[in-house]
DNA sequence: AGTATCCCTGGCACA
DNA sequence: CAGGGATACT
């Protein structure tokens, strides 16, 4: 037996003796604070896995990591370091931890196990709901504003009560009343958004001493990744559960804190000693990630902020290449240039997955997708609107969550009326006034109350939407697999009807992405065949952007910085470096706010490994219009000797190669050209020799229709009225949007 | 009464 | 580029 005894993870582990030291320690309170690439999370996976090879059982063990997939990941080599089974583990984020335990315990703080969880779409529309129903007028305080202020009070635990002690003004006592009807109407309905999956699982230790006890008892260790991006409520949750024991594991990066707009507070890692008495700080100063060059960088970057401890950060993979930094002239030129460079690096060794574009808002991807498709540049997209932010998942997914918490509104208002049954606001009037009347959701009511006041038009609607739950709720208690319950959504609501009557491109993608679902579902059920319905739902909603990321064969990743942390990879772009880019427009009027978009640089750069490259652009189209644009304050305060700058500005491309590329565009083109207009390939020509090839793809695919709306490089945006001429002659009247309209030549004018 | 359609505006982080 | 509002159509 002893010759089968593995050595000791700690043995087994490649780590430095810091590292091995933070694992071996068990004294109390522990923070691990270093800079990027220094191995905290591998610190985090072996302490795990050292304590239960310990003794400790795996649900003894409280684990926040930062995204879902972080804790897939880190379950799996933990999985492999040990042979102990990991059922129990309490792994994952805040929000599915909290959600776990609040399933089990929220009947103590009026809820039902069942209780629907609202991403940030459900809760616009009760906010926007909260504030007709105040007579607030959306324009004086818009939607998203009156929720950040909301959030933010949940985020930093402050109930209702709390803050009306402290609201000042008229503003503040706007809030308040939209923040109490907010979470009276939550509540109604057995929603929680995720403020509250956090701060109501704080409201419920605080308000069970005994559930807190108990949990404090379960939970012997509490280990927390990517410390600096806690908020308040995280904070409190893990003061309260380790108050006992004290046995904290926490680490971080203060430089690395870039989530403050969501309640985040670096304060939490900057005052962790005083927090947790007698805590040992553990702090690793090799960087195993990056070449020296990349790491000065990155070094310089970080070293404007002020407001920060100075760490040390060294590297022993010297030299390396050179970081560069690029001008371009314009948001096509940097895609265009970027993909060309990419091209050359997966020539070269590079495998595509090993690339990454990072950027600071999703809405600058759309350049690089363009580029890298003309250039068959295969790539992975993460984030955007991901696949349950659709319109028809959302749907599926509001009949399953009703069946689940027949009290969820919210999913009801989206779904009664989808498809058409005639229903529409009176209906849904008088539905809300039976409702009203007899204290229950409008499923409730729809299922329970006598509805013969209706029109008859609505009765209808109503009653066929009735039999359909009444069959749906049956199937439902029978313990049918979930997968079986939508299909007979789809199926008794004529959903997939709608959709097969329909043959346009848009609706067979629909009932594609709808078919992935059902086997998204299908697959779920046999991976955790004991889960129910909720669970699958629970889950679906807490997925992040990157939780779905896979790395896919040879194609490079595009992302915005916030997804990238954590990450590394060999090659790393960090695109449009520019005042308002980054930092973002909106939040260069606070210095904190400042503070924190250079983190983010600082957290770019850092996911390099061998070679970064920067850019910023001149001029960048943003919303239909070229504005100039010009570089980050962050790289004018880089020493100069760390970096290569390269102005590309006059680069006009490889244009000789361009015209000999037997691309899919430049046929889609010719084809449908010839099928339009018979003058188009004549103005492709024309548009070939006077544009710059750099640029122009789009330009060549120029058709013109009445009614079509464009852009214009100097007027803006309008729509044309009418069409006279072809070829290189014709011209358009516009009517633009200022109210003027114009005759142009097509040629000149560029569309959107 | 309900629905389809057009037009206009507002606005990029994310669990 | 989508969600909301006015408008016209069934
Ligand atoms: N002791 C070590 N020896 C060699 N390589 C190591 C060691 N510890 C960690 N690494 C490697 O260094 C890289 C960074 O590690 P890790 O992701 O754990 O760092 P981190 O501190 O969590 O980084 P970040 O803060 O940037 O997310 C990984 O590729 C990891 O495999």
């Amino acid at each position: 037996m002893i010759y089968n005894k593995k050595p000791a993870v700690i043995d087994r582990m490649i780590l430095n003796s810091v590292q091995r030291d933070a694992i071996l320690y068990d004294g109390g309170p522990q923070l691990v604070f270093a800079g990027a690439g220094t191995g905290k999370t591998r610190v985090l996976t072996a302490k795990i896995a050292h304590l239960i090879e310990k003794g400790y059982r795996p649900g003894q063990l409280f684990a926040a990591t930062f995204t879902n997939k972080a804790a897939r990941e880190m379950r799996t080599r933990i999985e492999g370091l040990i042979d102990i089974s990991l059922d129990g583990l309490w792994i994952g984020t805040f929000h599915s931890l909290c959600a776990r335990m609040l399933r089990l315990e929220c009947r103590h703080i009026g809820y039902m196990p069942s209780f629907t969880i609202y991403d940030s779409d459900d809760q616009v529309s009760i906010v926007k709901k909260v504030l007709r129903e105040l007579d607030i007028d959306d324009r004086s305080i818009p939607p998203r504003q009156a929720l950040g202020a909301v959030s933010r009070c949940k985020n930093a635990c402050i109930t209702p009560e709390e803050f009306e002690k402290q609201a000042k003004g008229y503003y503040d006592q706007e809030i308040l009343s939209v923040y109490k009807l907010y979470q009276k109407k939550l509540r109604e309905q057995q929603g929680m958004d995720f403020d509250d999956l956090l701060c109501n699982t704080v409201y419920l230790l605080r308000q069970k001493p005994e559930i807190l006890q108990r949990y404090q008892e379960i939970f012997k260790y509490i280990l927390v990744d990517e410390y600096q991006d806690t908020n308040v409520a995280q904070f409190q949750l893990i003061k309260l559960l380790s108050k006992k024991h004290g046995r904290v594991f926490a680490v971080g990066d203060d430089d690395q804190s870039i989530y403050g707009w969501r309640g985040a507070q670096v304060e939490n890692i900057l005052s962790f000693e005083r927090e947790f008495p007698d805590t040992k700080i553990f702090k690793l100063e090799q960087n195993y990630r990056s070449t020296t060059a990349v790491l000065n960088f990155a070094n310089a970057a970080i070293a404007q902020n002020l407001n920060r401890a100075q760490k040390q950060l060294w590297t022993d993979r010297q030299g390396g290449e050179q970081v560069i930094v690029n001008r371009f002239r314009d948001d096509r030129q940097e895609a265009q240039c970027v993909a060309e460079k990419i091209l050359s690096s997966m020539n070269g060794k590079i495998a595509g997955q090993d690339i990454a574009v990072l950027y600071r808002t999703n809405a600058q991807s759309r350049a690089f997708e363009e580029a890298f498709r003309r250039a068959r540049i295969p790539y992975v997209l993460v984030g955007g609107i991901g696949f349950y932010e659709r319109a028809e998942i959302k749907d599926c997914l509001a009949y399953l969550r009703l069946l689940v918490n027949p009290k969820d509104s919210v999913s009801f208002e989206r779904i009664f009326n989808v498809p058409s049954r005639g229903l529409g606001d009176k209906a849904h009037e008088s539905l809300a006034l039976v409702a009203q009347n007899k204290q229950c959701s409008l499923l409730e009511a729809l299922l329970t109350c006598d509805i013969s006041s209706l029109g008859s038009r609505a009765q209808k609607g109503f009653s066929d939407l009735k039999t359909i739950f009444e069959l749906l709720i049956d199937l439902e208690k029978k313990g049918e697999k979930p997968h079986e319950i939508l299909l007979q959504v789809l199926q008794l609501t004529g959903y997939m009807d709608m959709l097969t009557a329909d043959d346009s491109e848009e609706a067979r993608g629909r009932v594609e992405n709808i078919n992935e679902l059902v086997n998204a579902m299908v697959f779920w059920k046999n991976e955790n065949p004991s889960k129910k319905l909720f669970d699958f739902l629970e889950e679906v909603t807490l997925i992040s952007d990157v939780d779905s990321w896979n790395k896919k064969e040879n194609a490079v990743n595009l992302m915005t910085l916030h997804c990238a942390k954590g990450l590394e990879f060999k090659h790393v772009y960090l695109v449009g470096l520019e005042d308002g880019i980054l930092p973002s427009r909106q939040n260069t009027d606070d210095e904190r706010k400042i503070e924190e978009e250079c983190r983010l640089l600082y957290v770019g750069a850092t996911r390099a490994m061998e070679k970064l490259e920067c850019s910023h652009v001149d001029q960048r189209w943003r919303f239909g219009d070229l504005i100039p644009s010009s570089p980050s304050r962050f790289l004018n305060a880089i020493p100069e000797n760390l970096y290569v700058f390269r102005d590309n500005s006059n680069y006009f491309g490889q244009t000789a190669q361009r015209n000999e590329l037997p691309s899919k565009p430049v046929r889609a083109l010719n084809s449908s050209a010839t099928l339009r207009t018979p003058a188009a390939p004549a103005k492709q020509q024309q548009v070939q020799r006077n544009i710059p090839q750099y640029d122009d793809f789009s330009q060549d695919t120029v058709e013109f229709r009445m009614g079509q709306h464009i852009r214009h490089k100097v007027y803006g945006r309008g729509r044309i009225l009418s069409i006279s001429g072809f070829g290189e002659d014709m011209k358009l009247t516009v009517l633009f949007n200022d109210g003027s309209r114009k005759k142009l030549m097509a040629k000149f004018a560029s569309i959107e």
